[in-house]
RNA sequence: GCCGCGUUCGUCUAGGGGUCUAGGACGCCGCCCUUUCACGGCGGUAGCACGGGUUCGAAUCCCGUACGCGGUACCA
């Protein structure tokens, strides 16, 4: 056990998170609870033009969905969902204090205003109310020389890029070349300076990257890892808007708030030289870094929401809630894609999860999403589930969102729907058919309504000539059943002594027997499907498939 | 283009010099079970990117090539 490991999930609220956001989170937090460390939720909301006001609240949900919860980080505001508060390791909640910022909500973003619940004592856990910190470090750094204002407009940056882009170097950087030609502190004369501080006019902080330095650093999971600073640009430090760049609020904040290890995606892994140029330069230990490997679309490249998409992977962890997707089957596909125990387990529990867990068993290559694989997961664990409770969970689905392919219930639906006996049916016959709860209801559509038509291919292949008549007398036999002896067992036995007494084959009655009721050729076991809907609901079904087959 | 990272069955992976004629899982195929379809059981298919080294010996170490991915913003 080692207080000291900090953690940190820090989602940009620029959208709803993203199922390898989730898989950030799931590692830090795994992380966090094997090592007997905090998992703190930070809010990286530095970016104005792209803030998704619903974000925030999603990422929040997202994470007490999949049971990660922070134990320091903004708390989970509304409660209207129904979440699992079962935390596989009995993480202790931390004491919820509510913190007062005075000095920090100079930039109020509507809800955000005033007061805010926060778990944790490192607060605030939203960057865009830490802007103080940021332009006080920044201006440390000017003032050390590490850093330097900049005025140049986006207009004139984009002239420098296009005068000296070339074929070679499509994209030219604003570095220790390019940078004493343009206009900054660095260039501009005392008077011209004075100027313009004077007139107000919009400035960056840049980082002063030196020249012709190799920046090592060891990676918790790519090993010995290095950079040129030659090839760093001299990176926006403070925004023009006063806000920090991703850059130095990471590290300011990581700093802050004692965070031991950086557990983030690939894609940040060419800018963490630049944050250790910003900790040596600001004088602080850099955490210990791991940089895990992407999640990729089946078609190559990262797994983005628009490709996701086309490949029929839902991306957002919002569709997973909303499909009542089974939380262990995602958190248990989602740590073995890039993690595995070192052995052939593969269903794990989170808490076993949690006991084995290690970066240095973290692959380094990126491993493309098998939905296939996910929907196995699903299946095993939606099979192990207490039927009653599955019951509820269908229940809750269809006054959710009703029943697939209808406008509005009738009146019998409607009762179907809040029985639970009957649904506890319906799954116990379904169970092993499906793999995602909505599936119940695709795939017992008849349990509800009787069908409106027949299957053709089962109609043409089952239903012939002296079905009627045989249909009819088994239909006059279990009319006259009283609704106790109406049984799978007693059903069964009718029929299998019909048949038998006819001479043919137990399909001969059969086949016709769901087509008439189902409508279908294939389904559940045809005698516990007869049980869960009652005779008198068969019986009608059966009249009308011989009124309409003939 | 440049920089960085990576490369074991279709996919996720085990493997860290000999025990590998490379193991498991998903998928796929076949067989069995069976009232259909599933479930389940059994079996099968398929891989060390390529080329050089090092070594008695390389999937495992080194170098190169190819390919893939990421980055190259006043986005994170």
């Amino acid at each position: 056990m080692n207080p000291d490991v900090r953690v940190r999930f820090a989602p940009s609220p620029t959208g709803l998170l993203h199922i390898g956001g989730l898989r950030t989170a799931l590692y830090n937090y795994l992380f966090a609870r094997h090592h007997g460390g905090t998992f703190v939720l930070r809010i990286e909301d530095t970016d104005q033009a792209r803030y998704v006001d619903e974000a925030e609240q999603d990422i929040l949900k997202s994470l007490a969905w999949a049971g990660l919860h922070p134990d320091e980080g903004p708390a989970v505001i509304s409660t209207d969902e129904k979440t699992s508060d079962a935390d596989a390791t009995g993480g202790e909640a931390k004491n919820i204090s509510r913190i007062d910022f005075d000095t920090d909500i100079e930039n109020g973003q509507g809800a955000m205003d005033g007061e805010m619940d926060y778990k944790g004592t490192f607060g605030p856990y939203h960057q865009s109310r830490r802007r103080s910190r940021y332009s006080m470090h920044a201006q440390q750094l000017v003032d050390s020389g590490h850093a330097y204002y900049a005025y140049d407009t986006v207009e004139e940056i984009e002239h420098m890029r296009e005068r000296l882009r070339t074929p070679e170097n499509p994209n030219p950087k604003y570095d220790a070349q390019t940078r004493m030609q343009m206009r900054n502190s660095l260039t501009l004369s005392e008077q011209d300076l004075q100027e313009l501080v004077e007139e107000g006019a919009e400035y960056v902080v840049r980082l002063k990257v030196p020249q012709g330095e190799t920046v090592p650093f060891e990676d918790m999971v790519r090993g010995p890892v290095s950079f040129e600073t030659d090839e760093l640009d001299d990176q926006v430090l403070l925004k023009a808007d006063g806000m920090p760049t991703y850059h130095l609020a990471n590290v300011v904040d990581d700093h802050e708030m004692k965070i031991s290890h950086v557990i983030r995606g690939e894609e940040w892994l060419s800018s963490a030289p630049k944050h250790i140029l910003l900790y040596r330069f600001l004088g602080w230990e850099p955490p210990v870094m791991a940089h895990l490997p992407l999640i990729m679309s089946p078609s190559g490249g990262k797994l983005s929401k628009r490709k996701a998409e086309e490949e029929g992977i839902p991306v957002n962890v919002r569709d997973y809630r909303r499909d009542r997707y089974e939380r262990d089957a995602v958190i248990n596909f989602l740590t073995l894609l890039g993690w595995s125990p070192g052995d052939d387990r593969e269903l794990l529990t989170l808490e076993e999860i949690t006991r084995e867990f290690s970066i240095g068993r973290v692959g380094k290559s990126g491993a493309i999403f098998d939905f296939k694989k996910l929907l196995w997961f699903n299946e095993h664990y939606m099979r192990q589930r207490d039927e009653g409770e599955l019951a509820e969970e269908l229940m809750a689905l269809i006054r959710e969102r009703g029943l697939p392919g209808k406008e509005s219930l009738s009146e019998k639906e409607q009762a179907l729907a809040s029985d639970k006996d009957f649904l506890a049916g319906m799954v116990r016959l379904l169970k092993e058919r499906v793999s995602r709860l909505p599936e119940f209801l695709e795939a017992g559509g008849f349990f509800f309504e009787a069908p409106a038509q027949f299957d053709e291919k089962a109609v043409k292949k089952g239903w012939k000539e002296d079905t009627p008549a045989r249909i009819t007398r088994y239909r006059d036999q279990i009319a006259g059943l009283d609704d106790a002896a109406f049984r799978a067992d007693e059903l069964k036995r009718i029929l299998t002594e019909m048949v038998e007494a006819e001479g043919v084959g137990f399909g001969k009655l059969m086949m016709p027997l769901r087509v008439a009721v189902t409508g279908a050729g294939s389904g559940p076991d045809l005698f516990g499907t007869l049980e869960l809907l009652g005779r008198d609901e068969v019986t009608g079904r059966l009249d009308a498939a011989l009124q309409k087959l003939g």
